[in-house]
DNA sequence: TGTACATCAGTGAACGCGCGTTCACTGATGTAC
DNA sequence: TGTACATCAGTGAACGCGCGTTCACTGATGTAC
């Protein structure tokens, strides 16, 4: 009689901040006793670290609950399996990202002008995601690693197979899970209020202001552009932003 | 002691263009006797394969030998390890990813202007980089996959083990890997000469280029604009890409 | 307040798997004489 | 032209490894009465 019990559907964590919804005596991450307390940040910490060192590619479920010091087994009350782990991970890592840009964003001194000082946030959050990747490229990597569907089918029951059709640029599928988008599009916002950016190209604009971020990243880590000395690798930077800003403010 | 050939299957024909530094009759791919007679190129043609279905993930040197039909280690004759498989599919899949962007360059009518169908180029090879990507996102993965420094050392006997420096945005390290870059600068060059693009702005604009291209293919994968649905898609990437000529071009 | 009991969250052992790689080998090929 | 022999390019068996996952289990916890 196979009583296939299956066990927790994983995440139900935040990413980047404290755990919500569970008692606080229950919170600490230190195991002094049987249970754990919280294994599922503790796991998805571990993986991060794994991820952190080798990409998506080391993140192992079992070495993962080995730097925990818990038996691989336990790792499957919180996660259904590895892909799930990745996936937990992937959103932890966008959430890394949002992070780094946040920083970024709060280094700079504001300027007085208002539209100024849009574009110098639009720089800046820039300048984050970049940083971030070539810093921490494992990471970066996982927050863009292809996850497959495999996903635990979504709740949804009145599930027509068909691929959710009609979506606008501005309200994109999974969007939450990308919590830097947001950051991005909420500063694009600002500058068309301000008149920065020209109306028409809103649509798209945050599309052009993310793809030139992300390629420069990537292309500086694994493409023609790695090994690009550094003082070159940050006026190319400065130089590219400044580009993607200009398209952006043409009139 | 009955040894039982192997009888051959498949057409490995030769990846894109004629095998040089062989002899004629060695460069055939049908295997019809105990030597294969171009091993390298049908493993490397297998782990495309490979690549194609599942990602850079999912090349595998015995099964890639097993399509081949041919011993494990056999493979060993060839390659040095498995990374250095890895590394020979990521230059194969760069040498796929110039032929999209040449046929997309090819399929488009010329222009009488010559600054217009410069223009007209340049947004051509844009595409057939984002088609490519959609099309094949396996390869393309692959094409820009991480591999280790791992490569086989290299012969350069008066080695100063530091890394060589400065270059200059235009004489880029392992360009030679990337001829997609090479398509890009020309377009590039052609367009400063015909006064299409300032003078000034030339030095970083393969990086924007490129970056916009890249950044978009990407999150169009694996990024928030997965899933959006065809048509929305195709007008996202041709505004997107008009948005990279308009900063290149603006005054 | 104490106790029975369901449930939650761990455990260790084990499985099957397929990988990369090494080994000693052998069949085929090319070259010197 | 024939032959000896070095070298090239294959072979099958085997190794060690670590993975993801399952299983039957047990310790800890929380709740009803």
């Amino acid at each position: 009689v196979p009583t296939s019990r299956k066990p927790r559907t994983g995440g139900a964590t935040e990413p980047g901040g404290a755990v919500a919804g569970r008692p606080a005596a229950v919170r600490r991450a230190q195991r002094d006793s049987y249970h754990h307390g919280d294994l599922t940040n503790a796991l998805t910490e571990a993986g991060v670290q794994l991820a952190r060192t080798g990409g998506p590619g080391a993140v192992v479920l079992r070495e993962a609950a080995r730097k925990v010091g818990v038996s691989a087994t336990a790792a499957y009350r919180h996660f259904a399996n590895h892909g799930d782990l990745m996936y937990a991970l992937k959103q932890r890592c966008q959430a890394i990202l949002a992070d780094w840009m946040r920083r970024e964003l709060a280094a700079g001194a504001p300027v007085d002008d208002p539209a100024e000082d849009a574009l110098r946030q639009l720089s800046a959050i820039g300048l984050g995601y970049v940083r971030f990747a070539l810093a921490e490229p494992g990471l970066f990597r996982t927050a863009f690693c292809h996850t497959e569907p495999s996903r635990l089918a979504a709740s949804a029951e009145g599930s027509t197979s068909a691929e959710p059709a009609g979506n606008e640029p501005d309200e994109l599928p999974d969007l939450d899970s990308f919590p830097s988008y947001r950051l991005l599009t909420q500063i694009l916002d600002r500058l068309v209020e301000l008149g920065r950016i020209p109306a028409h190209r809103r649509p798209y604009a945050p599309m052009h202001a993310w793809s030139s971020a992300h390629g420069l990243a990537l292309l500086l880590l694994d493409g023609p552009l790695a090994a690009l000395p550094e003082t070159e690798r940050d006026r190319a930077i400065q130089a590219t932003l400044q580009l993607v800003i200009d398209g952006l403010t043409a009139p």
